[in-house]
DNA sequence: CTTGACTCTCCTGTTAGGGGAGACGATAAA
DNA sequence: TTTATCGTCTCCCCTAACAGGAGAGTCAAG
């Protein structure tokens, strides 16, 4: 028998951690002093200490050390972490990529300005219209009518909130002027379809979106980025790219003021 | 400005999350009302919120994202991670690869009562003797011999507490008797040689551990799991093994309480 | 005026222990 | 026998990044 200091360096492992695993019931001192509260531990203890510590340097939690060592579902544990290490390994590597990424790209000041993010798109209704706009100006004079021309038909439509309000790119190829775009706008309701205004609903999907500042001849770069992140970090689009507008001519004076998110569905490659 | 139930669906941020940057100092409202304490948002903290969750998606610490959108220490911060990541990787694919070969050998029956640990072994100061011995008996009449010779020698030599005892095998090959053997008993100081003892200092390294429970005959066994985790884990051998003593025919009457441990250094291949 | 939705602060819990305080136990030197 | 030095005990607070919930206050609509 052994006292805990002992015992500690015998099997090398902490004080502390011995406390730890006796209150947690993983590891009981074999004997217990009534008087004094001192635990001794045997031998026996190290064996079974042993087994304790191969399972956790293999990453199971105390309670799963538990079970394990208790005889129950050795297998299904196993399975489960292993599971969640090659998840865990997935995951590291992918955060690994994106950091070389930014690395690489800090001497070129232009990229420094965007940050990319992952984030999981929720499935929605949107009344939509497709139409062929000269440039962005035009566009921004379009859409007040077609909120007027929706309202008008059905008063009662509300629009989500916060508003959700973006178009898609439809031309296969990048165009400067006279693009060929989809407007949507997030409502809460599916209602009929009239004139060129139909409603759908869009799947939830996961998108990478940057944010930009300033005004729309900028954005290119901002596309040139995203393009640029998704191919170099092992994904692939999925979907055309949304654009969404948060801050623009409507409030913010300042074209330094407005604030356009991309969204681009992408799956891994 | 949005309250916080808004912009928390605007950023798909939990508003928990929204009010722990708050106090932590990593986002501030733009405004809080004196009166009622409600937080309230711009679009320009969207802007600053989505360069944070690019870097908190890159793993990044509250603190270290703190630091960076300040403006501080943004690249030595991500090669930081980046070496954390680099190390994370390696050491998931070493619990995964120790997994599997767990779950390979789920099936064998004898392989299952086996475990292997990864230790740091600590430098040690020894006396030692090399001999040749027919057999473990033969071995185990000796050492209390070495023990009174040394002590008759070095009245105040003290061993280690605990108890640190065991041979390394210095054969080339696996032989059933007459082995070859250097018998080390770790003490506190360092002493002359005398006869066939020796003192010296064994440096420190690490090992991978396996315990082993019963007789000496079933030992080979204990060595042939411990070389296949070595071979099959990506290590090698890089010195002799250990076989250390912590229960035996002085303590316990019967052989399947015997316990001893086999310590091989190892290196990474 | 009331209802319901929203928000606030404060408290607890999560993992696997680490650090330290103050009290008690064991052992050796004076 | 006393003292000094360890060793050990329990109890409490701390970690990171929030999540969950209690109880109270705020806001807009009907």
């Amino acid at each position: 028998m052994y006292r805990i200091g002992d015992f500690s360096k015998m099997s090398k492992t902490t004080i502390k951690t011995l406390r730890y695993y006796d209150e947690t019931g993983l590891l009981k001192p074999e004997f217990v002093d009534a008087t004094s509260n001192y635990r001794f531990y045997s031998t026996e203890q190290l064996f079974r200490l042993h087994t304790i510590k191969a399972l956790r340097q293999i990453g199971l939690s105390v309670n799963e050390t538990k079970s394990i060592i208790n005889g129950q579902q050795a297998k299904e544990l196993l399975e489960k972490r292993k599971i969640e290490l090659v998840e865990a390994i997935a995951c590291s590597t992918e955060q690994l990529s994106r950091i070389e990424f930014i690395l690489s790209g800090q001497e070129e000041e232009c990229m420094m300005n965007y940050q990319a993010t992952i984030k999981e798109l929720p499935e929605c209704i949107v009344y939509s219209k497709k139409m062929t706009v000269p440039n962005y100006e035009a566009y921004f004079k379009l859409i007040p009518e077609i909120g007027e021309q929706v309202t008008k038909k059905y008063p009662d439509l509300k629009c989500t909130v916060p508003e959700y309000c973006f178009i898609v790119y439809l031309d296969k190829e990048y165009k400067e002027q006279d693009f060929h775009v989809e407007f949507c706008e997030a409502v809460t309701e599916i209602k009929e379809d009239f004139d060129a205004i139909k409603f759908k609903k869009i799947q939830g999907t996961t998108a990478v979106s940057v944010m930009h500042k300033g005004g729309y001849e900028g954005l290119s770069e901002a596309y040139a980025y995203v393009f640029k992140w998704i191919d170099e970090n092992g994904y692939e689009a999925s979907d055309n790219p949304r654009e969404s507008y948060i801050d623009g001519i409507w409030n913010k004076e300042k074209e330094e003021d407005w604030l356009t998110e991309l969204q681009v569905p992408i799956k891994k490659k």
